[in-house]
Formats: C-alpha cells, structure tokens, sequence
DNA sequence: TTGAGGTTGGAACTAATGTTTCAGGACAAG
DNA sequence: CTTGTCCTGAAACATTAGTTCCAACCTCAA
C-alpha cells in the first residue's frame, strides 16, 4: 500500500477530526486552512492521491462528499450487532435461524472485534441454558455467536445436533472414517465419537461471550 | 416538546438514511427531491423549524452544515473499545494497568453489550494464556475484561493475588470471617480457601470474550 | 366574510465549494 | 547539467448549495 506523506497524513487526521467534531465532513478550503496549505490545488491533488490509494472515498462534484474508509472511523461504521434469537439446551433441538426472529430478537449482541464480516448479517447468536455446555467452557447463560454452516473442517468449534440422542452439543469436531469425533475443550473431558450419520452441523461457533456484571 | 408536522418526520427521516448511506449530510436541494417539494425555501423554513425545536443543529452558511441531534444516528456514537494490555497466567504477576499500555495497547476489543459504562475508560483487558483458568471456565486465548477493584462483594468473580502462593487467579470470592473461599466457575472443580491476608483483589471480571474464527 | 398565522411555490441572489489550468520548485536519475 | 516526475502556488472558473423575497395558499376563528 502507499505510505501517505507527511502532508497526506495530516490531511487524514485533520479529516477525522473535523468529523468527529462537526458530523460533517469539511470542505477542501476547511483541509487547505487546518492544514496551512497556501492552495486549494494542493489539497485537490493530495485528495486525490489519498482516493486513488483507497484511504477516502470521494463524491465529485459534491460539497464535502468525502468518506474515510479507514475502518476506524467513528461514524460510518454501523456498529454491526447480531440477534439473540433463542436457547441452546442439551436434549431441545436447536431453533431455527428464521426471519421473524431475526427482526425480532430477544436482544442483540456485538461481536467482538476480528470477526471476519463477510456474511456479517447471517450470523445470530444463542444463549446458553443449563450447564450441559460446560465441557465447552460455555457457562449457563453464555451468549455464542454462530455462523451458519453444514460443513466443518477438522477442529472446527460446531454446534452439532446428535440425531439419535436428540440433543445438541457444542464440541470440537473431527472427522473420522465412518465417525466423527466430538472434542470438549475441556481437555479433561473424554471425547464422544459417533456414526457420521448421526451427527448433524447446524453451525460454526464464532465466538462466545460471558458476561458477569 | 414540539410535534413534527409529517413533512417534517419525513425530512428528518430522510436526512437519517441519506446520513446512513453517505456518511455525510444532504443539502437542502436533496431534501428537497427526496421529500418531493417543490422549492427549497420550504425545505428551509422547515428546517429552521426543526433546528428551532431542537430536532437538528446547523451550521449557517455552510454546505450540509447539518446535523441530527437525535441520539439515534448511527454517526458520532463512538464504539467504546478497551485495550488489552497483557497476559493473565498462573504464577505470573497481573500486569500493572499502567498509561503506556492503555495508549498503546496490543489490540482492543469491544465489550459486549449491557456493560455499565460507567468509567467505561477504566476498563481494561487482558488475555489468558495457558490452561490455568480452565476452572473457570476460561480457555487459552480467551479475552477477559475487567473493571478496576480491591474489593469485592460474595459472588463477584474476580481477578485475586495469591501473595504466598505467586499466582493470579480468576476465581468467584466470597468472604468466610478470616478465610477467602475462592470458588471455581466449574462446578466440578473444588473451591480453594486461603486466609484473606494471602489474598489481593486486583480487580472485578466483567466479561470473557473467546473468538474462535 | 375577513383577517391573522402558518405554510407553500417560484425565482433570483450570493456565498461556498469543487475543479481546472498553468507556471514553477524540489529532487533524484541519467 | 538536463530531464522527468512529483509536488506546490496562485488564480480563475463553474457548479453546488444556502439564503432571501414576495406572492399565493391554506386553515381557523371572530
């Protein structure tokens, strides 16, 4: 990526900070003055160097229509928050992520940062009921956060529907022959491995979260 | 508190999603034909009314000066985020939360929602490394935040220095006359007692975030 | 009806703001 | 030194966008 110059990086900051105080973007004139340059011209170029670099985006033509793609922006980033749509309980089937709840969750939860966005909106989340969790270090009242998935690779953290048993489970999988094994994360648990054939994925887990206050 | 009229609803409807999608503020002309009305003297005397009744504030004379005041838009609530600044482990000091660290932490993360903001920016965060927490259901890698404490209240989980024996713990407390219980989260696990001498709170566990993708 | 207050329409005016042009400087490569 | 590239300055230009003015239009009550 191109390292921004000196002036570039001025311009950056001053950009966000103007944002952050005014809710708006500023003007090339706001930049050319914050930033002590003598000319319009200059702050025209270097806007357009900082676009063609993906730094902002820019609306020709538009007064103030400039964005920071920065990421850490403080507007423009929709905090992306994701429903709580229900329980998750040894021995009650997993329920179904379905729209009505999704627009309509219990609550919603943030992820936490370093969660791969893509596909953001179509993870949900469960809270945990009971301590059937537990050899998943997952707490009664924990809220885990799914990606919905019908595959895994080997180590995957699923939510696994075990048919026969009719009751679900959170483990590490690993696929085996004919079998697949089904880890805790507590190590000092013993593994369960059962015919491929009655193990069904719901989800992959993409993180856990407890809170405790 | 001044009702709005429903053009000026829609207006301010408007300036919500053109704020959303643009990330910066319409002006008066694209109010204007959003809201299908027929000059922008009427756009702006109703946005005079809507700046008058507190629903906006603008900035005269300049372009998309504007701004909703609404507490809901999505732009300029900044996303609390807390530095994790060290590692937790068993027999290794609590790191200090010291002001180095907190301005220039090895990454942040956001807590979940719910937590009590308050002295939000007292928070901190540290990272499990080991299997030593796995008593409280804590895994290696997992985040856990905390809120800065001495003291601590029966049933409170949090972060206790074993003068004697050198090692951090994460464990719920509860006071037992000249004794400490320090209770595992896992149910399976005994509880610890030491004299309340031999222990040092160093702070109230908030929240644990494990990511697992 | 009639008048007052609030609202709308249309147009013009002015200020703000993005864009362009062109000349010149800084600096490294040849 | 020359050349080319990158960057800067200054000014002018064109468009966008905030503002103003005034007439017309509602609505409601006296």
């Amino acid at each position: 990526m191109h390292k921004t110059s000196p002036r570039q990086q001025q311009m950056l900051d001053f950009i966000h900070a103007y944002i952050d105080e005014h809710a708006y973007p500023p003007s090339v004139r706001d930049i050319q003055q914050a930033c002590e340059i003598s000319s319009t011209s200059v702050v025209h170029y270097n806007l357009h160097i900082l676009q063609r670099e993906g730094f902002i985006h820019r609306d020709p033509e538009v007064s103030r229509g400039l964005e920071v793609l920065d990421g850490i922006t403080p507007s423009r980033t929709p905090m992306p928050s994701v429903p709580v749509i229900g329980y998750i309980a040894a021995g009650s089937p997993l329920p179904a992520a379905d729209e009505a709840l999704r627009h309509d969750p219990l609550e919603t939860v943030t992820p936490p940062d370093g969660i791969d966005t893509r596909g953001v909106g179509d993870l949900y989340a469960l809270r945990v009921r009971g301590l059937s969790m537990i050899d998943a270090l997952i707490d009664d009242g924990d809220v885990v956060i799914f990606r919905p998935a019908t595959e895994a690779r080997n180590g995957d953290m699923v939510a696994a529907w075990l048919i026969e048993e009719q009751e679900a489970t959170l483990k590490r999988i690993y696929h085996e022959g004919a079998n697949v094994r089904l880890q805790p994360a507590n190590s000092q648990m013993e593994p369960i491995i059962v015919p491929a054939g009655n193990v069904e994925i719901k989800g992959r887990v993409v993180a856990v979260i407890r809170r405790l206050e």
